[in-house]
This record gives structure tokens, sequence and C-alpha cells, in this order.
RNA sequence: GGAGAGGUGGCCGAGCGGUUUAAGGCGCACGCCUGGAAAGCGUGUUUCCCCGAGAGGGGAUCAAGGGUUCGAAUCCCUUCCUCUCCGCCA
């Protein structure tokens, strides 16, 4: 969530930036906050006055007690009530007051970064960045399911049997390729410099809120209401909350770590043709880069995380461009968002592999991951970033559409050392 | 799942109704000492919030929440967590 202190004394600057997303019930959610954290100031102030003067009497009868004069501490004593009742009043008025306040906190997203464009929805994006050739295939291009199929790849309908409709089974040189696929994005986040970790799957309350899931979302992900556990949606969640109630060295900068971990989401509603085959899973799996960064340096560690995907894709030779998100389109937590999306030739469209951003300090702030300055006495919220590298499925479907020619699919150069294949026929 | 023990500051560890504004130690920072260092000595060292330009002042915080009391780390209730043993188990 936002810090009530950078809205008290920026809130020109949020409302600015908070009306790129387009959505007309912001300014008066801010308006609100700051009138509800306006009063709430005040009767903390009250109940603190009050509070000390109890303190200041409770010693005095103490004082009093030792020196054997009890009748002075009875009078006292009689005096406290008072102050007791409406210190009681006030706590009550402040608690209520919390509550209200924090409510409409979460309502309010985190505000887009200077740079990012005004805009309702993704048409709206602004397209950064776009590298290598659409290859022309013939007529013989087939769609990832039916080249599934035709290979032994993948098994959807076991899937369906087993589990249900979005869990599907890799097989053979489906399978092989899936872990390949993760072994090689793991080792070129190490050689980026991001230490590697393998994080629960499920995750606790306090980690779901600490990164945004909930309260809002809790529909997105699976629950285990026996143990009150959420399966994780992204390794973000359990990765960042590694740093939740944390204040972390100065020093230690830039924190930078992987995991590879499987991602269930319930996609509650979403069936139709775009999201046929590998296009839209309940579970599927992904190598994600969580980093911790200095507030003056998050985004040139941004910039880097976006190279570092790009970087991934090239080594994959798939062709895809970089969409900055606009306002509207940007997700509730961002600052400022990268979408990668590769060309699947077979579908003729834009797939989602990877999705980058800043969130500055919207989930240190929840998370209360901090740092200090040097030489500063005061603590200072962290930024956090991340970004997946990469997403599997989706990478996979394009993969084999667009590496397919008449008698098969060719493995990129890149990935032969994990496949131990170099096509598949 | 059954039984027991326990949760105190960055860490260890005392305290079990009012000189605790949390002893003592370790660690860390700064200073003195030194040719330089170690040792020694001295000072400082939880975090969050509020008021204040600042100096400073105030409040909260001994797992969390509630209660008793003029006053709670300390007593009572509830919840959570950790550890040990047993059972089950990859």
């Amino acid at each position: 969530m936002l810090s009530l202190h950078y809205l008290r004394e920026h809130k020109d600057e949020a409302l600015k930036g908070l009306a790129k997303r387009c959505n007309d019930a912001l300014p008066k959610l801010v308006e609100e906050a700051l009138e509800l954290d306006r009063q709430k100031r005040q009767i903390m102030a009250e109940a603190e006055g009050q509070q000390a003067e109890i303190n200041r009497m409770s010693k005095e009868v103490g004082e009093h007690m030792r020196a054997g004069n009890k009748d002075k501490a009875e009078q006292v004593k009689a005096l406290v009530g008072v102050h007791k009742e409406s210190v009681h009043e006030l706590k009550a008025k402040l608690l209520q007051l919390d509550t209200d306040l924090n409510n409409v906190l979460y309502q309010i997203p985190n505000v887009p970064h200077d740079k990012v464009a005004k805009g309702k929805s993704a048409d709206e994006n602004e397209e950064v960045e776009r590298w290598g050739d659409i290859p022309a295939l013939g007529d013989f291009a087939e769609a990832h399911w039916d080249l599934a199929s035709r290979y032994s790849l993948m098994d959807f309908e076991l899937g369906v049997k087993i589990s249900g409709a979005g869990f599907p089974v890799y097989t053979g040189k489906g399978a092989r390729l899936q872990r390949a696929m993760i072994a090689f994005f793991l080792d070129e986040a190490q050689k980026a410099g991001y230490e590697e970790v393998m994080p629960p799957l499920l995750v606790n309350e306090d980690s779901g809120f600490g990164t945004g899931q909930l309260p809002d979302k809790e529909g997105q992900m699976y629950y285990v209401s026996e143990d009150d556990l959420y399966l994780i949606p992204t390794a973000e969640v359990p990765i960042t909350n590694m740093f939740r109630d944390i204040i972390v060295d100065g020093h230690d900068f830039p924190i930078k770590r992987c995991g590879y971990t499987p991602c269930f989401r319930r996609e509650a509603g979403s069936y139709g043709k775009d999201v046929r085959g590998l296009n839209r899973l309940h579970q599927f799996d992904k190598v994600e880069l969580v980093e911790i960064a200095h507030p003056d340096h998050s985004y040139e560690v941004l910039d880097r995380m976006v190279a570092h995907v790009a970087s991934l894709l090239q080594k994959l030779e798939l062709p895809y461009r970089i969409l900055r998100l606009c306002g509207g389109d940007m997700g509730f937590t961002a600052a400022m968002t990268y979408d990668f999306e590769v060309y699947s030739t077979a579908q003729k469209r834009w797939l989602e592999v990877s999705s980058v951003s800043n969130f500055e300090n919207f989930q240190s702030n929840r998370l209360h991951c901090r740092f200090r300055r040097e030489g500063e006495k005061k603590t200072e919220l962290v930024h956090t970033l991340n970004g997946s590298a990469l997403a599997l499925p989706r990478v996979l479907a394009a993969l084999l559409e667009n590496h397919q020619d008449e008698n098969g699919i060719s493995i990129p150069e890149a990935l032969r050392p994990y496949t131990g294949f170099d096509r598949i026929d």
C-alpha cells in the first residue's frame, strides 16, 4: 500500500500519477484516506496525553507508598479513574479509524512512474522494443496443441482425467524439454548474479498479504482451508516474503534471488479458444527473479532485469516485443511494468511470457522491509522488483510453433546441452 | 494426532506487581590509551508512531489479543508459534 507519509506530503504528485490509471474513484479515495489520517492523528495525540498523565500519577503513587505515605497514595489513586475512562474511549475510536483507514488504503493502487503512459486498456501500452524475425512458415504450420499430440509431448486429456482442465501432463521429450528449460533459466539467472532458492509452495495469510495478493485477490489462489494455507500463484510470494519484517544491511545491495517453482492459479471462469493448449493453465512452471533494491537505483535494476529476460528469449531464438504497460493495464501494486510477448507464428498472436515490474515501496510498506542510509538514523523502505524469467508454458508453445518445419521441430542451440537432443520428430 | 517444555532487545541470558527509565554478557559504533594493533577503560546501541523548524517532548513495544490493578515482562483468560519425546509418514 502507499505510505501515508508520501500521500500527505506529495498528494498532488500522487493524484497526477494515479490519474494515469483512468479510474475515477481514486481521487475520492485519496481524500478519504487523508481525512481519516488527520482524525486518527488528532485522537492519537489526545489519547497519548491522557496516558502520559496516568503514567505520571502511577509513578507518584509508588513514591508515596515507598515513603509510607498511604493517605497521599489513596488520594492520587482516586484521581486516575477519569483519565482511564477517556483513554479507553479514545482507543476504541482509534481502532475504528484505523480499520476504516486501512480499508481505504487497500483500495488505492500504486502510483505509476512518470514514464508510464496514461491509458485505459492493453491497447494503449507502448511498444519499446522489438527483436527477431517472425518466421514465414508454410501451410504445414500447426498450433502447439496439434504438435504436442503429433510428437507425444503432452497429454491434455490425461490431465483432465487426473485433475481437470488446465493441468496438462508432459510426456517424453515434452517433459524433458520442460526440465531443460528450468535448468537453463536457473543457470542463466545464476550467471547474472541471482542466488537460487527453493521456497515453500504453500504460504500463510501474512505472506499473501505482504505481496498484495490479499486481501483483494484471494479468488485467484487455491486455498487449503484445513490448514489455512494458500498455494502460491507465483514464486514472487514466498521469495519476496523472505524479506518481510527485516531491516536489510545497506551494504547487502543488490539483493538478488531467483527460484523455480510450479505456480497455481484458479483463473476462475476463463475458458475459450484463447486459453486452448498451453495458453492458460491452473498449474505451470516458472523461474522468477526477485530483487530488493536501494530506492535510488531501482530503475537501473529494472532495466537490467529487462535486459536479462531479453537475452533469454534471444538465446531461445524467439521473436519478441517489449511493452511498457499503460496506467490502466498495470497491476495494482506496480509502479512500472514491462511485459514480454513472443510471437506465436502458428496461432498468429502475441503471447505474454514475462512481466517485469518495479513496485517501488508499495510492497515493502506492507512487508516492513527497510534499510538505513549510510549515516542516517531513520530507516527507509526498500524497493522491491520481480520478473518472470521465464514462464514456461507459453515459451514452450512458441518454441514448438516457431521452430517447426515439415518434418519436426528443431531445438535452439542454447537448450541442446540441457535437452540432450536437437530435434523432435 | 498424544505428552511435556518454552517464547524477553542484533545475539545469549537474568528478572516473576512499584529504584527495570529491561540487570549482566557478547556483538557492533565512537572515543581514550598506542609508533600501530590487541588488551584495557569510557560512551553509545530495539523498533514503530505522534507533536516540533530544531533542540527536545510524549506514547507504544518483553510472541499476539483481552482482563485484574493506581501501576503488569511479572498475576488471570484466549490464541499463535517454536522445541523435545511418542505415534504416523516420503
